[in-house]
DNA sequence: CCTCCATATGTAGGTGATCTATATACTATA
DNA sequence: TATAGTATATAGATCACCTACATATGGAGG
């Protein structure tokens, strides 16, 4: 990852629950998905996933299911709840005020869109 | 803080470097002054600033000496380094490329402008 | 057929940034 | 003289994310 990991925290769970919001995915879609999305830039570890994935369903704010793909193979797919979209609408203003002082900080209004 | 403190990970060190790219600072104004500069949003605390200072003095990112003010107090003042500004130049990119990944994520180019 | 790589999910243990709690000490104000 | 604000500092806890490891299936090439 070109990014320094450290920049990444609490991220992740806003990530995955804006990819469900659009659609059902399985968790190695969500992986790929998130490459795609930021152009190569985030690399979401299985590791960090699955586990997470875990937590968001405990916490009620996804439902999972399972599903035969054309090759037999199962997969567990994943499906955001309304309590995980008030969640995500949450995270994103956060982020949203969070970036706007980063900003505020590195150099005024003029720095994020120079 | 309005903001979740887990998404503040990572970025201490750049909001610091900032600073003292503008002028020489010692530890407790620099906490006032992100406060100021993010509209209230930062609430950068005593236990995280000064163990960060002084792992970026070992770094050779900043120097200190000492001052005392007119009331006879003694402040210790903080100075960027060389390579500290060159830090800071790299953690600032880094910043751009994660917000940019993250909007691209969150809804196209239109997120951030939104 | 068999090996290797990609797909797919999962757990255990470690790292690192930040926080809370605590400590010290001086200054100003009520 | 007590209380709040200024100013610096350390210890221990928390939490998100990582690496490393484990398991299993499907497809491609030798």
């Amino acid at each position: 990852m070109a990014i320094d990991k450290s920049l990444l925290t609490g991220s992740a769970t806003m990530l995955i629950l804006k990819l469900l919001d659009e659609t059902n995915m399985y968790g190695y879609q969500m992986i790929e998905e998130l490459r795609k999305k930021s152009n190569n830039t985030f690399e979401l570890k299985a590791g960090t996933l699955y586990p997470l994935l875990h937590t968001l369903e405990q916490k009620n704010m996804l439902t999972s299911y399972e599903e035969t793909a054309d090759n037999a193979r199962v997969r567990k797919y994943y499906s955001i709840t309304k309590f995980g979209r008030k969640h995500l609408k949450e995270k994103k203003e956060e982020w949203k005020a969070y970036t706007a002082a980063v900003n505020g900080v590195l150099g005024g209004a003029s720095f994020a869109t120079a």
